[in-house]
RNA sequence: GGCGACAUAGCCAAGUGGUAAGGCAAGGGUCUGCAAAACCCUGAUUCCCCGGUUCAAAUCCGGGUGUCGCCUCCA
């Protein structure tokens, strides 16, 4: 299979470092808030990743970190939200406030079909392995004290930007409203290793360290959770494409520092999904968080599938439209697969192995997820019997996750429940799900018709949908259901 | 200001030198009293613009234009 790696800027054939197995990991979420789908795309993407280097044999082990330290109290959460804002109102603590985003966060996840990782890891139970790398780095001469603080000096490095050709000094720094630049560094582009002095008032947490009592930096966290669960070597990095710098390029700074070796060897970088108006965040336009969608009907599988029909490295633009466009076309999948028959002969392996492989080439091809999703259609429309088409789309439902063949038994089920349930004189067959006062109006609505009354059949079939019951007019009568 | 990416029908998009996949929406048709559902049919002489290379370019090269992202803690 081929990855573009962000780090060479080229699609690479992937070769893991070990053969047993591949090293993955991808940055987390900061638990201060919610989750908004921007982000989650991100999870989406690198749950494909995953999926498909299972899907193609490979023994998978990835890690996540849970940021909860380094920047809880940022200013970028203020006002928002009412559970952080009620948090601090009755003086929970900031652990507290860590466990109800994280959870919902997972929550979110679940909805998704995204996979829990293999290992999560908060940033606060590794404090122990940022002190052992600071410490490190401080002995060979890569970081140094300041104003009370543990800086990286980057002019260490032979080369320091990774994944772009920088020029420090055209390096703006402070261009972010406020964002004040940071005296006590020798370079522009250091970083803190280690924070005593912090520049949040209300920073809750801190520990003790050779440095003195306070908090690790942002960065050092995914370099040592990294470490303390893969060992000294990554085959993928994943994270949104923001990570890139400096998050990323601190991280590679840092580790290779620490190990005097290449540290990962493949980077990707998931792009934004952003609104008409530019980037999507938790304080501008709307926030639009998984919980949402559901309140307005959507289904988060819905929004995977728009994910999946784009591609990571574009970005993507949210728009209620286009998610309409998702959740009918999920719709539509959904029945087309739920009108397929189980056990309708043997599979057929000819078949079945050629389609296989095209799914394969395009999901192999960088994780082409717009070719995989056509795969779906092209199950659906190959000369095979139903077999061997609901073989397919489990087959390839593995990576992609949208539940297929789940939600299409679901709506069998739901079509099944739909019973016989009033016959009446002149031999009109009502059908429903089987609730009396309702085919009663149903078979007043279908004499009326008979009778040509069709102004009044309408009227009845007005008032139905008004009690969100759809009606169908059927061979011998009708039949409704709840929508 | 520097750096990075992207630009294909109303929308989401595939395409990596050989003459524009697929999905959604839309329009037409079959069916229906009318609908709904289902099924069938219809879409870009053209791929942001201008040059160049080539028998041949959406695809390669050069130059523009536009959109987005990053530049110290936002996926």
């Amino acid at each position: 299979m081929y990855l573009y790696n962000s780090a060479t800027h080229r699609k690479e054939e992937f070769v893991p470092n070990h053969p047993d197995i591949v090293k993955m990991y991808t940055c987390g979420p900061t638990v201060y808030h919610f989750a908004h789908i921007g982000n989650l795309r991100s999870y989406i993407m690198e749950d494909v990743l995953e999926k498909f280097l299972r899907y193609e044999g490979y023994n998978v082990k990835r890690v996540m970190n849970i940021t909860d330290v380094g920047h809880l109290s940022s200013d970028a959460d203020t006002g928002e939200d009412k559970m952080l804002k009620g948090a601090k109102r009755e003086h929970k603590s900031v652990m507290d406030i860590a466990h109800f985003y994280t959870d919902a966060f997972f929550a979110d996840c679940a909805k998704l079909n995204i996979k829990r990782p293999d290992v999560v890891e908060p940033a606060t139970n590794c404090i122990d392995e940022y002190i052992k790398l600071i410490t490190r780095l401080m002995d060979t001469g890569y970081a140094y004290k300041a104003g009370g603080n543990v800086y990286f000096d980057t002019s260490k490095l032979e080369r320091y930007y990774i994944f772009n050709d920088h020029d420090a000094e055209d390096l703006a720094v402070g261009v972010r409203e406020g964002v004040e630049e940071d005296t006590n560094k020798r370079n522009k582009n250091d970083f803190v290793l280690w924070f005593t002095q912090s520049k949040f008032e209300d920073q809750a947490l801190k520990w003790d360290s050779p440095w003195g009592v306070g908090y690790p930096g942002w960065h050092i966290e995914c370099s040592a959770i990294s470490m303390k669960h893969l060992g000294e070597d990554l085959d993928i990095h994943c994270g949104g494409i923001d990570n890139a710098f400096p998050h990323h390029t601190n991280e590679i700074a840092q580790s290779e520092a620490y190990l005097g070796h290449k540290w990962c060897s493949f980077w990707m970088h998931v792009l934004h999904l952003n609104t008409n108006s530019g980037k999507m965040s938790k304080s501008k336009g709307e926030f639009l968080t998984v919980s949402l969608l559901e309140e307005k009907g959507y289904d988060p599988l819905a929004y995977r599938l728009f994910c999946l029909q784009s591609h990571y490295r574009k970005s993507l633009v949210f728009s209620w439209e286009n998610l309409d466009n998702a959740q009918g076309a999920y719709n539509k999948l959904i029945a087309r697969v739920a009108a397929l028959k189980p056990g309708d002969g043997e599979v057929d392996q000819e078949v079945f192995a050629a389609q296989k492989e095209k799914f394969r080439k395009a999901m192999g091809n960088d994780l082409n997820t717009s070719l995989g999703v056509t795969a779906l259609y092209d199950a659906l429309k190959v000369q095979a019997n139903d077999a061997t088409k609901l073989a397919l789309l489990a087959d390839f439902d593995q990576v992609l996750g949208l539940s297929l063949i789940e939600k299409a038994a679901a709506k069998r089920e739901a079509d099944a429940k739909v019973q016989s349930s009033a016959a009446a004189p002149g031999g009109i067959v009502i059908t429903g799900e089987g609730d009396p006062a309702i085919d009663a109006l149903v078979l007043q609505r279908a004499e009326a018709k008979k009778a040509k009354n069709f102004a009044e059949a309408d009227r009845i079939r007005g008032e139905l949908k008004a009690q969100g019951i759809e009606v169908t007019d059927t061979k011998d009568g009708a039949s409704w259901k709840r929508v």
